[in-house]
DNA sequence: GTACGATATGGAGGGCCACCCCGTTTTTGC
DNA sequence: GCAAAAACGGGGTGGCCCTCCATATCGTAC
């Protein structure tokens, strides 16, 4: 949802120039951020762009901004993934399908899972949910089946779940076999390293 | 241990003044870095240590190089542990009380979680085991053990684990409580998400 | 269709950084 | 002491992030 679609009330719509561009900058980021990870340079989004880097400071004033724009749109996917699997009848599986799920996501996306770790507390509480709170928010209501369903620990909390899901991703993002080992490290989290546990 | 101390056999020993500004560089370093993480300025810490930038580069030519001579010692000791650990009855414990103190270490001394991660794979393969190499080596037994003794999952590699405990570290690393934090999510790790897995 | 105010633009510039070149200084072995 | 070897560090290059402001563009009321 950029700042000014026509669906929007409140503010003036955005001229249409400035939504030229913000597209220009939206298209751009990804295909850097694709090829370079969370740390692309800004500069270099502006250039392939074909805009100043002032225009993209401007609409985004933040990296962390831009990368939230970047993703929204996978991140509402995992979201309504997440609405989908809380209907279904096993709420253990579900969670873990849905973990998996967002895992794959950050594996393939690079950068996302960095997106979805800061959240709030960057100082970017602007307007709107930031990709952080809204994932937490997707998850919370399958962690509390799951819970319900005595298929998670009492003592877990949903942003627990997803700091590991997102500190493993992070931390196999630039291996090559990265998304087997994220599946494999998330699996042993899920289940425990000791054995005795149930084989999920 | 500094590349040509006067043990060392083959290379010539380094010059005094050499020798002094290494030493100057690895104080102002370790310094800096606990105070920005290992994302601190070189410019700074050659600054800090009174030596020109090239001096800094001269001796470590990579940020992952330097890092790892700041904690050297740092990782001895880790694997000083994992030594005495291993004579101890309990393997299970053991294990799981070696990578509590690995995560300790790691969230107390911002940078090491990182340095730790990237190894060899870095290009960084010189001379010398790094602190990756030499941690997984002091790992390696204690799992090899808990292994035998039944008390962790034969599918899983000392890798894995490490790489489990960095990347907690890494996620909580800026966290305000990341201690406790790391500490709640490798219990979570080590014994599952999923209750009915043993008390630990 | 034009004129005008609001809006958006982007190049230039400042501050910071990593890294390297090369003339100069220091140390060492004799 | 001396000369060769070793180490030094100032300054240059190029990159980055971010901001200012003179200029160009757009939307609209007429």
């Amino acid at each position: 949802m950029p700042p000014a679609s026509r669906t929007t009330s409140s503010a003036r719509p955005m001229r249409a120039d400035a939504r030229r561009n913000y597209d220009r900058i939206l298209a751009a980021a990804a295909a850097a951020v694709a090829e370079h990870g969370a740390e692309a340079s800004l500069e270099e989004i502006a250039r392939r762009a074909g805009v100043g880097s002032a225009t993209l400071h401007r609409h985004f004033p933040s990296r962390q901004q831009l990368l939230e724009a970047v993703f929204r749109e996978k991140v509402e996917t995992l979201c309504a993934t997440a609405a989908d699997l809380a209907t279904g009848p096993d709420p253990r599986t579900a969670l873990a399908t849905w973990l998996r799920a967002v895992a794959r996501h950050a594996v393939s996306n690079r950068g996302l899972a960095a997106s979805l770790m800061r959240g709030a507390h960057d100082g970017d509480t602007t307007l709107g949910a930031t990709c952080h709170t809204m994932i937490t928010e997707a998850g919370a209501n399958l962690l509390a089946r799951a819970r319900e369903a005595n298929a998670a620990r009492p003592d877990v909390s949903i942003t627990d779940l997803l700091t590991l899901v997102n500190a493993i991703c992070l931390a196999v993002e630039q291996e090559p076999d990265g998304q087997a080992q994220a599946d494999r490290l998330l699996t042993l989290a899920l289940t425990g390293v000791h054995p005795a546990g149930e084989t999920n």
